[in-house]
DNA sequence: CACCCGCAACTGGTTGAACCAGTTCGAGGT
DNA sequence: ACCTCGAACTGGTTCAACCAGTTGCGGGTG
């Protein structure tokens, strides 16, 4: 199979996934650069760059003359790991509290950005995404492209809002999606329920009622959301309150 | 000032500043990486290791064969550019909203960060959050290390919820501040109410009411991020200078 | 004239070897 | 027993060369 990634990329990505599952524990310093590339088969700048990516991600420290020390990712990982996580974990079985801590959090955000657009849109913005959503309903019959127009939504819903923190934080996660496709595709819910939602806060949008839209789309969300993880197979506990899980 | 930083990482810097401030106009090239390296005076595997960091952050893209596309941060940029882009704002003088919506990104996690540990954690981590915010009780008088102490619960607060994706973004946001205390400082608002109100949110933390919980730190943080906006949009030299502002 | 084909001459991607600069730790002197 | 200092690690940086894509121009060909 034709590789079209950038060497120091497959590195990383070999790097990342060896950190992640434990290969190379946390706390303890990596191999020498100089065993560590020719054991993986490329020149020690491609490796300094893939650890440099890593660096990036909160996975690795390199130290001066002393080695490179393997950090632990729950201490100091940044977002984009998410979806690594979720696909090694599709692997060993416990993928599915992940993802559903990654809908919390889409939830959280869209929630935030749908009652800010229904207070901040211009009225271009909100014609903008009327058409982003009627491309994306033609769309449904080719997955990949619906998943990236869902995407493209998503990103556009944050500008809508006005927030650049909010806008970035979409980035950084849409970003993440469209390079884990398999990921995003489980994030998915039926098609049609979520055309005619997203059609549904829209209205709300140019009512310009902010938390009517947060009210309605908390609730509608939280449905889908659920649809997703009872079609995962949802992990006994996930959402469980303090009392239920201590009852377990 | 001695400089520490790697070389690549300031280069990386200077980049970046240069990109934000529109030096380098979204959609054009870079200047070649030849050319580029001698303007900057470092040697082109530098200045590649910075592009690849800003590459890591949504700003570059570079297409083998053609040249480095300066990308739109507003479509691509990661959420880590916030603290720079509030930085160099300061210097132009709109800071403030760009402060306003990471207050507003921040306050939105945190509030979902509280109602999940109420739901969700741990004895231990119940115990270890009294800690922190003792022990950050103790360091008003020393701003940086009061800075600190209150990242570091914000991200025990993130890990207490059990969501991974909340710890990671918490680590995303808290990383990027400790590398920008300026920043960080202008988050921080009178610490006797900070402190009063992390005790009272614990309070509530530890009856394991989720949704009481989030109601009252919803209505807290908004009070705290008012006082906050107030202070920068109030005070005389209203996203001012750091020069102008200690001449006040 | 219009087309298109192919060959420079760009661009970024990768490499090896060499050297600089910190850190660590133990051999050897006191 | 204690310092000290230097060798032998570690990562950081550079150079010069070459590989590999893209672009566009110029000369052929219909």
């Amino acid at each position: 199979m034709a590789e079209k990634t950038r060497a120091d990329e497959q590195v990383a990505n070999t790097l990342r996934d060896a950190i992640l599952a434990g290969e190379f524990p946390a706390g303890t310093d990596l191999p020498g650069e100089r065993e560590l590339s020719t054991r993986l088969g490329v020149s020690r700048l491609t490796l300094r760059a893939a650890v440099a990516r890593l660096e990036g991600e909160g996975l690795l420290r390199p130290v001066h003359g002393s080695g490179t020390r393997v950090l632990d990712y729950r201490q100091t990982g940044g977002v984009e790991l998410i979806a690594h996580l979720v696909a090694l974990g599709a692997t060993t079985g416990d993928a599915v509290p992940l993802l559903a801590g990654l809908l919390e959090l889409r939830r959280l955000l869209a929630i935030e950005a749908i009652g800010l657009a229904a207070e901040r849109s211009t009225d271009d913005e909100r014609v903008g995404l009327r058409a982003l959503v009627l491309r994306q309903s033609r769309l449904v019959d080719d997955p990949p492209a619906y998943v990236s127009a869902d995407l493209a939504l998503a990103r556009a819903l944050a500008a809508a809002s006005h927030n650049t923190a909010l806008v970035l934080v979409a980035n950084t996660l849409t970003r993440m999606l469209e390079r884990q496709p398999g990921v995003a595709a489980a994030f998915m819910a039926d098609t049609a329920g979520t055309l005619s939602f997203y059609g549904r806060v829209l209205d709300l949008i140019e009512q310009g009622d902010g938390n009517a839209a947060r009210r309605f789309a908390r609730v509608l969300i939280e449905r889908l959301d659920r649809q997703i993880i009872d079609r995962l197979g949802g992990a006994p506990g996930y959402g469980a309150t303090r009392a239920e899980r201590e009852a377990s």
